[in-house]
Order: C-alpha cells, then structure tokens, then sequence
DNA sequence: TAACGTTACGTAGTTCGTAATTATG
DNA sequence: CATAATTACGAACTACGTAACGTTA
C-alpha cells in the first residue's frame, strides 16, 4: 500500500469517474486503474463497482475511504510538524572560497549546510589568496575560510559573524 | 514521502543504528541510508545525527516519530477495516469486563472493534471482580480480561478463543 | 583499527503514457 | 454508438545490492 494509491482512491472515490479523476490527479487514466487495483488486490477486497457510467465504492469501499483519510491526514500532520521545527532562517546567500576548498571540502559542506539550512539558496564565487582576507571584510559577501577544522561564515543579510562548525558531519550554526 | 521510509525511519529511530536496522528490515545498509537521506531532503529537516556510534534523532527527529507511527498505526488499522470487511463475521456477541474497564478503556475498544467488525452488534454486561474467572469459564459470554497489556475475548459463537491486542491504538484480532 | 555511515554505479522491478480493446446503457 | 473502464507494451524512473570510501572513537 502506498500513499500515492490512497491518494488516488480518495479521488476516485469523490468524484466516482477514473477518467475526471485522472484528469484532476494528472495522470493518464489507465494509470489510475492499475493503480486502484492494486490496490484492491493487495486488501483483497473489491472497493468499486464498476459501470460504463463510472464506479461506485463498494461497502468495503465506504469503510476503507474513512481510513485512507484519516492516513493522509495524518501523514501530513507529521510532515508538517518535522518541517514547522526546521530552522526558520531564510535568504540567500554567495560563498566565496580558494579555489583549492571549492574543488575538495566544498561541495560536501554545501550538501550538509542545504540539508540543515533548507532556506537558503547558495551561490558559489572564486576567490584569489591573496584577495581572501579582503573579501572577508566585505560586507557583501559570505566568505569562507576553513581554519582549524572550522568554518567562519560572514553573511549579508545581517551584519553579523557566524561561526559554522562541522561536528561529526554535523553543521552547526552559531552566532 | 512513502510507507516504507516510514517503516525504515521508525526501526532505525528505535534501534539508534542503521547497521542493524538494516537487518531488521531486510535491506542493505546503503538502501537504508539512502531512504533516510531522501525522506531528510523531503522534510527539509535533519531527523538524525550521525556518529561513528550510530545515530541519534534530532529534535525535530523525535517530532517527527511520533507522526511516523501515528501514520503506520492509522494506515494499518484502514488496511485491517477494509481486509475486515471480507471476513464476513455476522452476529451478535455480549462482552463481559470489570466496571473499571468498563469505564475507561471499553469505549475506545469497542469503537475500534466496531470498525474492524461492522457485522457484529456488542452488548455490555459488568461483572464483579470475584466472579470474574467464573464468567471467564461459561461459553455463552464474551469475556474480556486485561492483562500484560493484552485482552483476552473467549467468544460464544464459535468455540474458539481469540485475542484482541491494542497496539497504539489499533486494534488486532487474532485466533 | 574496528565499527559505522556514505558515495558510486549497475541491475531489476514499478509506474507511467499511448494505443488498442472490451463492455454497457 | 458514445462513454467509460481494461489490457498491452515500451520508456522512464527508482530502490536495491555490491563494492569502495570516509569518519570517528
């Protein structure tokens, strides 16, 4: 069981037509009907009464609609309530780095600090050594600089300094 | 975000250790890490922090596993009603509990089994505490007895013993 | 260095869309 | 005969397993 086919049942079961439902799911409609059954196969239990006027749930039908609800339903809730306890920082921000750290520990470094820091979009620079120190004093720049198994962040948007550990392939973000 | 992720992140979230619930599950570590992986980049959220000693789940992990379960649980009760449906039972049973359960947990039984077993009516009768294994003996009752967490129905209609298991919330029959 | 998690990549199984077919009022 | 559902089949996608790699106590 899938959520995709308890999806596709609950709109099924609405508008009691595969044809509009596929319409309305955007999905061809022979999809949909492998797809639904599937789904009774797998239950073992007819859930529509098929009729060249369209399908109708069956009494099984009527029973499972309430629990396919109710999953979705709570499917949701529990994504939303992972995504609501993200980190609400949100922006977008350009890293410049040696190019000898964009080749090696950056792409890494991006991929954990995407995954922590979902809102922000990051753009990537090249910057000259001997130009570091003085695009780490510009303001509108997130500079990079890795020194002694950290990294020193200094974004944009605010005027502040962040640092950005990594602990254990971790990245952690303090002010 | 599908079932499986779920499942996988729950025995992973219980365990501490992919390598193990890799075993578990009957899938390869790497399949393992992988789902996790891509069900952190759906969420936008970090559910686990990694260490040469296992994992750990985040905040927003032990957020997020309360909904996992929640969702596995209500998925598998709708599966059950709908699988429950075909077990075509018909009749009419009395079910026979101490007043304390009659009064607390009795209501939310029944309205679970009520769902699992549309075609049965369920009568109440309260028995005292003393008499209790005596009604338990009597094959014309259901009788229903708490213990370790585990109800115990010896039903009339047919001589056989079933047992009703609440597992968060669900309700599972078995004979 | 042992234990554990991640990355890389080829394979197998699933789902989808298009087109043809069947069924019914 | 018009409307709606099913079957057939090839293409695209995805999860999986193996093997190699990276990391940390």
């Amino acid at each position: 069981m899938e959520f995709r086919q308890l999806a596709y049942f609950v709109e099924v079961a609405r508008l009691n037509n595969l044809t509009r439902a596929a319409e309305r799911l955007k999905v061809a409609q022979p999809a949909l009907s492998q797809q639904i059954r599937n789904l009774e196969r797998e239950l073992g239990v007819r859930l529509f009464n098929r009729s060249a006027r369209g399908v109708a749930l069956t009494e099984a039908g009527k029973i499972f609609f309430i629990g396919a609800e109710k999953t979705l339903a709570e499917a949701e809730r529990a994504k939303d309530s992972a995504k609501g306890f993200n980190n609400q920082l949100r922006g977008k921000v350009t890293v410049g780095a040696l190019e000898s750290v964009v080749q090696t520990r950056l792409p890494r470094m991006l991929a954990t600090f995407g995954i922590e820091y979902p809102g922000i979009k990051v753009f990537i620079g090249r910057i000259q050594p001997d130009r570091f120190l003085r695009h780490l004093r510009r303001a509108n720049w997130i500079s990079l600089l890795h020194m002694n198994g950290m990294i020193n962040i200094f974004h944009s948007w605010k005027i502040q300094i962040l640092r950005l550990e990594f602990v254990r392939n971790r990245c952690i973000m303090t002010s």
